[in-house]
DNA sequence: CCCTATTTGTTCGTATGTATC
DNA sequence: TGATACATACGAACAAATAGG
């Protein structure tokens, strides 16, 4: 801790300490002294070095938290907020292209891959009768190395029987369309709500349990209207923002 | 709890007691035994009246609920899900003709209004210059007489001094555009974030603490491309679910 | 699996200064 | 002047999540 840290905090101006609080830490972090990713000194720490009590402390960081400068989580400290990805939604949406656009290197893994019969909702979605044969692959999406969203996709067996083979060879969904005979392909509409991660969702996205996960339903169909794909997808909610562009 | 409930498991079947605790759970709430908005019996009772642990109902309904079929609230009680509220994102997003177009009756109240100076971002966003002044004006939005929506829109003062009065008055922002010479506007983005509920939008959503809120940003333009509103709007995520038509 | 230390989250209570009626 | 409400600031204790042995 230096020491040059008093003196930072006038008493008696007029301007609430955790207003001077919060000022002192944002022009550390705009200054560099605290890049994206680095954990702060915890709530204790910091209330120690500038003589004031953790509630005052608390008070300046949550405001932070609200402006989205930080974040804070139980039990492990408060960090800076790295840069939101901001993800397309629109007619082409791509997952490696929409984050290439944005500057970030795209990441796939096939986690697994079952064969299920479609249940009404995905034989309704996908224009298939009930019980017949689709592939459902998960699979993990990452963003310069981090994990922000965990998919699910449901294909028609009769359209893409060796849909599989071809995803473990190129690990991008748009390739294995093109070597099943899908030049080309748009979304039809999306859907999102947000819930707390369930199962293993929050260990899959590294995130705490205590944060929502953004969740996307999908149709993706070929040229002729056709759907070809019904995708459920989880989106680490403090990483990721959904983008609308009408 | 009537007689009629035992006898409607079958053990040593091969299939499992909780799935078919859920079988005959869902079966009730198709037949209107159950309708969307009540409660159900508690999870003793249902152990009990089913001759079963309390564990084994606790997984029919988990994943009951993870199909969003049910609603559990900790402390209150389980309820069967009402229907969710599709709300549209595109060009022309309005509140009152999005609900209408679902066959739902909107309200508006006029919670609060400000002035502002325009922080850095707010100007940006609506073509300002820094400091200038802005009108800020919260409202709470309902479908049904039950709220679904939080905003907080920013308005140039230049652009439309007497906002205040005509949406007092109409209490909708698209007549009191209109009122203000705003015949036509166009949403030009939306973005969308979750969070947990922070300050009292749990309390005005009427929604528990412990689930998220569906966050959006969003910029309104003139038939000229001019900025005239900036929304941020905050989301019951158990009612709402946001639509993307491509 | 338990146990412990660390760190944030929540809820009490107390006191003070300021603005308003 | 008093009464009231509100935001600020401090203190103590406990709850809950995380990490490591």
């Amino acid at each position: 801790m230096a020491a040059g840290e008093q003196g930072t905090l006038n008493r008696g101006t007029g301007v609430a300490l955790w207003r001077q609080i919060q000022q002192h830490l944002e022009a550390q972090i705009d200054s560099g002294r605290f890049k994206p990713g680095d954990r702060l000194p915890t709530e204790f720490e910091l209330a120690e070095t500038l003589s004031v009590n953790r509630h005052t402390v608390r008070r300046a960081l949550s405001e932070m938290e609200e402006k989205g400068l930080l974040r804070v989580e139980q039990g492990r400290g408060t960090f800076v907020h790295e840069a939101v990805i901001a993800y397309n939604l629109g007619k082409r949406t791509r997952f490696s292209a929409n984050l290439a656009s944005i500057g970030r290197t795209a990441g796939h893994k096939l986690l697994t891959w079952r064969q299920e019969e479609a249940d009404p909702n995905v034989a309704k979605l996908l224009c298939l009768r009930k019980g017949a044969p689709v592939i459902v692959v998960e699979t993990l999406n990452s963003a310069d190395g981090r994990p922000v969203s965990y998919a699910e996709h449901y294909l028609a067996k009769a359209l893409f029987p060796d849909i599989v083979t071809h995803l473990q060879e190129s690990q991008s969904l748009t390739k294995a369309f093109a070597a099943q005979g899908i030049a080309d392909y748009e979304r039809k509409w999306t859907r999102v709500t947000a819930r707390m991660p369930q199962g293993n969702e929050a260990e899959l996205l590294m995130q705490p349990r205590s944060r929502p996960v953004l969740v996307t339903e999908s149709i993706d169909a070929d040229t002729t209207g056709m759907p070809i794909s019904y995708g459920i997808s989880r989106f680490a909610s403090d990483w990721v923002q959904l983008v609308i562009e009408n």
